[in-house]
DNA sequence: TTGCTCCTCACGTCACGTGAGGTGGC
DNA sequence: TTGCTCCTCACGTCACGTGAGGTGGC
């Protein structure tokens, strides 16, 4: 059987089983004429148990290590997947924790930085401002108000060192 | 501050700051003489802020569209990660149930090996084995190596109840 | 000739990790 | 000079997906 049918019978896309064949994990037993991957009876058992192993997380390493051992090793690597998946689970919790707890207390994220620089610029830019009308509006604002300048600076959490070379940018002609 | 201080601050590496820099989540405010990065407070509070969401699993596509997102946003990205993070367990569920069934049922494993027994057996017979051959054969091997006898019959994928019958039907006389 | 299937590269993805080769400050 | 930290590429990872450019059989 051909590749393309391989892959529509077992739900797969053709691309997958192309990689399986480069990294070795499944080489057709054979090519036609005209080069065309052939896929044996065998082949295609192969791949139901590749697809099986697949279905319980483990990656393409570890089947390919599962397929070429003894018998024995089933059990033991589906125990160590078994624990692996529990793992996984155990950490998607805790995300689900810190989720719910985010979302009860929204004044975790938000003193945070309820305001701050990055996101100010952000939504002057959003706005349409470029560099030229940023400086002019920051030119303005230190003109007419300056104090009101430093306070609004502040409240944005800016570094006073920062403020500084701001206010000082905005007294300069450009 | 630097680079490596932020990093071990924080308890992640260098590289996770590097890659932040690159894809534009988080750039330093700013550059000493010798272009070393320097972080500003604001910058740290931003990196806190990206680290409590990368614990909730969202990808940095998501938070970069939520740091630049108005704060309503958030409940909702949140909301949405938090169905994701459920329906990740699910799949993972699915994964568990598909490993105890197979740690129950080893049969839906068996004789999908490319060797097993009916092959080889088959092989031997066209080599002109008859019983009586295959009998003397088991019992010399079964005499010079047990071990690589328990071995070889492993790796024919035969039960184990079978490959106990076999070993004792090669230490008979007959 | 047209459609369909197949072929072989090669590059992209996601969130980093790991060198390689080089510079700056004490 | 030695150590430490920093810099910028570039390539690797995992399990594929997506073209690009070309061939074979009806």
């Amino acid at each position: 059987v051909r590749i393309g049918a391989l892959a529509r019978r077992c739900g797969i896309s053709r691309s997958t089983l192309l990689y399986y064949d480069r990294i070795g994990l499944l080489r057709p037993s054979d090519r036609s004429e005209s080069n065309y991957r052939q896929y044996t009876d065998a082949d295609v058992a192969r791949l139901e148990q590749i697809r099986l192993y697949r279905q319980t997380g483990m990656t393409l390493g570890d089947i390919a290590r599962l397929l070429r051992a003894p018998r024995g090793e089933m059990a033991r690597s589906l125990h160590v997947q078994l624990g692996r998946v529990a793992e996984r689970i155990e950490s998607l919790r805790d995300q689900q924790r810190l989720i719910v707890r985010l979302l009860g207390k929204p004044r975790l994220l938000e003193d945070v930085s309820p305001m701050n620089r990055a996101r100010w610029t952000a939504l002057l830019r959003a706005a349409g401002f470029d560099d030229e009308a940023l400086h002019r509006w920051h030119r303005n604002f230190e003109r007419t108000a300056p104090r009101e300048h430093q306070q609004f600076l502040e409240f944005l959490s800016i570094p006073d060192r920062d403020i500084a070379r701001i206010r000082a940018w905005s007294r300069t002609g450009r």
